[in-house]
DNA sequence: CGCATTTAGTCAGGGCACTGAGTATTTCAG
DNA sequence: CTGAAATACTCAGTGCCCTGACTAAATGCG
């Protein structure tokens, strides 16, 4: 019998807290916009006319995700989708009005949950768990992209 | 301007946790089986015989994903299912002998990749970040069944 | 016994997440 | 200027994850 204690596993745990957030999210904040596209309005809150890409690289989506987290915020109307003028492969991304309107209810919501959600733990293992949290992701995204820009502008490439 | 710094969001550090571990695990344990395949199997080298239903429960997933896993593993053959002849409505689950061995093979990778996906951290501080997940992970799931017996036997309940 | 309730599993539907292949556009070396 | 390489995006395919509606089997009260 070599089974294995899955409650030693990061990767099982991680999993369980995901699970976990995402129902808190469902009853707390919201049944209609997700986590990740809530990100993505957050994004655009910050940096309005950003392309889908780099979105997708500040929220940690690849370009196929984000792709699709896009397509169900404009068909919710809370985002706008136009070609970059300057260059016919972008889009363009803007909040609409109910975007607006949509981040700031949910923004007040979010914040509540979290609350709730980091309740188990004193104000000092909060800050650890968020911290440790963060270096081991951070750490980890870092074996696949060895070395390179850590995500800059991303414009001329040496063409070898 | 009301953006929120989402490196300070559980939830997003979570799913960004996550997606660090898949990507490890495609790398260095394996691309055909995923982690909760691996929890599947784990459980069955436990106890073997259990029902669907259990199995689910002991991984944290829900009757619907766990089926879906279960025909995944049941298609590559590590798996059998068959009617309980006590229970006409339950399947119970035993692995194959390849499943055992792809169970051993896998085990060994992934106490490996454990160790290189928290080397960013010390032992001391391992131990802090398993720990705390566990913590947030139980509260949490606690909220939805507020009280009831913590996952008893599940035979017989007062029928009002 | 007989029917309502509970339980195990299936199915449809929606959303997240990745890879790999393909299209259109831009950029740059020659 | 022209063709190769890079880039932004789309599409197909696979897998995880949940809810809600449904089917079939078992259980237990009356």
């Amino acid at each position: 019998m070599a089974a294995v204690d899955l409650s030693t596993h990061p990767g099982h745990l991680a999993r369980r807290l995901q699970q976990a957030h995402h129902l808190l999210w469902n009853t707390m904040v919201s049944e209609e916009i997700t986590s990740p596209q809530f990100a993505v309005l957050n994004v655009l809150v910050a940096e309005p006319g950003l392309d889908q890409r780099t979105v997708g690289e500040r929220v940690g989506l690849d370009r196929s995700t984000i792709a699709e987290v896009i397509s169900r915020l404009i068909r919710r109307g809370l985002l706008d989708k136009v070609r970059d003028p300057q260059d016919g492969r972008r889009f363009l991304l803007r909040l609409t009005g109910d975007g607006l309107r949509t981040h700031r209810k949910l923004a007040v919501r979010t914040a509540r949950m979290n609350q709730v959600f980091l309740a188990p733990l004193d104000a000092d293992e909060q800050t650890v768990f968020l911290d440790l949290i963060r270096r081991v992701a951070d750490a980890a995204e870092g074996l696949r992209h060895p070395a390179g820009s850590p995500t800059g502008p991303r414009r001329p490439r040496r063409p070898r």
